[in-house]
RNA sequence: GGUUCCUUGGCCGAGUGGUUAGGCGCCGGUCUGCAAAACCGUUUACAGCAGUUCGAUUCUGCUAGGAACCUCCA
């Protein structure tokens, strides 16, 4: 059952929002870019990952049974002119003399770690491109047959001019063909191209070139675009809902599919395409080939020169939903600070929920009724999580005006509040509170130490006794513990 | 050069043709043995110029600055 609602997505096809309307009812098919496994995931992947995260979420919460593919390039990128068409993969793993796949795991393993920590939901379906070399040699052969790609030297190239003289090339990405035939700069292979538009669909390899299958044109790999459009329309069908992406993706990427799709079925087979910004370090975009990234990891441990600390991956991840996905997000120090200290506020709100005891029996109030009408209003605008969450800060000092101000809170009030939190702040906006889930057995011995400690101090305070209170608030501070005396008792904290 | 887009208060970041974003910080207050923490309250903005309008931060044009894409890239 779909709940009522009317969530509205914007479509970089129409460059507008449009109303969500699933191709098979109470079904959505989606897929997104993944990553190309051959280093550490940064910051940028963390973007689209958490993007669709939120709406693979919210689409479930809303009751669409949704399938959701993201693939794992692991072949077919090729490096540019240096690298003579090597494959990446490849090449990253003769330098490491590991076998391609090995590679592939290797950084496959990381990045679901990492995904893991972010609370980012596993899609349903995890394709890699090279287990789908059959679908794609088939997908090559389906365009030569429509008569939009032709062969050359082994290779198959898809003939840019003529499909846009059926369809439109760039419709996308705002180009016209006009300006891409004249200032698309040349490449090795050119030769082989009738036209520097031209997109690889199948390239002979190189005798050096590890990765390489089978085809009636020649021993070599599929091309740049090609796995997309062949597992999307092999795990989702045609047409589907939902494409989603980085927006450098745009062109020629989800260009190139968009090509190979209606030179394919003679039709689009995407009805929404979205596409999440960029995040920038120093007001530039974060990229591998930039060498201005920080991985993950590196952001959990605060290990790199531009880390003044480490942050959690809650912190990372409240920090991407405090802005818009369509926006771009700069990265410093002090905005992570900032969400760091936000999402305390948050989960500290939620957590003093339980302890709020209603004034009286009763309906909720509109003030608070209103707060999740508001949140859902958020989230049909094309997901707006920034709103979202300024609505639970709403909660929050309503809740700690309960506790600290005496506002009074019916049973009611308090019910819908927590539900409100449970359902958009765990549930939709995918945060976890790390230290409501009560801590291991291995650990209840040291707690209960330091609880001794803070027990001695409470006495110590009693007798008026400073020197040997404030020495164990001091001590224990000094080894990393933040101690905060409340109206109700002491409460302790570690670092990480 | 082309395409697309951005410029909001000390900082980060929403949004809107007239009505409170939110967070962090600052400041004030409550609490406290002191402190920290916590909580409450407050603060102010829409790059510049011109136009449309009763009224523009919000629409249009120009100027300045910036970004992404045009090459693997989230």
């Amino acid at each position: 059952m779909i709940k009522e609602n009317n969530l509205t997505v914007y479509n970089s096809l129409s460059r507008r929002k449009e109303l969500f309307v699933p191709v098979h009812e109470g079904m959505v098919g989606m897929y997104v870019c993944g990553p190309t496994v051959y280093g550490d995931g940064h910051l940028g992947h963390a973007r689209p990952a958490i993007t669709f995260d939120i709406l693979f979420r919210y689409l479930r919460h809303l009751g669409y049974k949704v399938r959701y593919v993201r693939n794992i390039t692991d072949v077919g990128h090729l490096e540019h002119d240096a690298d003579e068409g090597e494959d990446k993969i490849a090449k990253k793993a003769r330098l490491e003399q590991l076998e391609p796949m090995e590679v592939v795991q290797h950084y496959l393993n990381r990045y679901h770690k990492a995904m893991e920590k972010l609370n980012v939901l596993p899609p349903t379906i995890e394709p890699h491109a090279s287990g789908h070399i059959i679908e794609q040699i088939e997908y090559v052969k389906k365009i030569l047959d429509a008569g939009y790609a032709y062969e050359s030297e082994g290779s198959v190239y898809f003939d840019v001019p003529k499909y846009n003289a059926d369809h439109h090339y760039g419709k996308l990405s705002g180009r016209n063909i006009d300006e891409l035939l004249s200032e698309t700069r040349t490449l090795d292979g050119q030769k082989e191209k009738h036209n520097p538009a031209d997109f690889a669909l199948w390239k002979k390899a190189a005798p050096e070139h590890i990765m390489h299958w089978p085809s009636v044109w020649s021993e070599g790999f599929p091309g740049w675009h090609l796995e997309c459009s062949a597992m999307s329309e092999k795990y989702l069908g045609v047409p589907f809902d939902i494409h989603g992406g980085g927006m450098d993706l745009k062109f020629p990427h989800h260009e190139c599919e968009i090509a190979q799709s209606v030179a394919t079925n003679g039709r689009d087979t995407v009805k929404y395409w979205m596409h999440n910004n960029m995040i920038t370090i120093n007001g530039q975009k974060m990229g591998k080939s930039l060498g201005n990234f920080i991985t993950l990891d590196e952001f959990f441990e605060g290990k790199h020169p531009l880390l003044t600390q480490a942050y959690s991956p809650m912190t990372i991840r409240f920090f991407i939903l405090q802005a818009h996905y369509r926006s771009t997000v700069d990265f410093s120090n002090e905005a992570l600070q900032a969400s760091e200290k936000a999402l305390q506020r948050m989960l500290d709100g939620r957590r003093r929920l339980d302890e709020i005891t209603p004034a009286s029996e009763g309906p909720a109030s509109d003030e608070v009724t209103q707060i999740a009408a508001k949140c859902y209003e958020a989230m049909d605008d094309d997901l707006n999580t920034p709103i979202v969450i300024a609505n639970l800060f709403e909660a929050c000092r309503i809740i700690n005006s309960a506790k600290d101000a005496g506002l009074k809170l019916t049973t009611g009030d308090v019910e819908a509040l927590k539900s409100t939190f449970d359902t958009f702040l765990y549930d939709i906006l995918g945060i976890t509170d790390e230290k409501a889930g009560g801590s291991s057995q291995s650990l209840k011995p040291y707690e209960d130490a330091v609880d001794l400690l803070l027990s001695i101090r409470a006495e110590a305070k009693a007798k008026k006794d400073w020197a040997t209170s404030d020495l164990i608030r001091d001590r224990l501070a000094a080894m990393g513990f933040t101690i905060k005396d409340t109206k109700d008792g002491v409460e302790w904290t570690l670092q990480k």
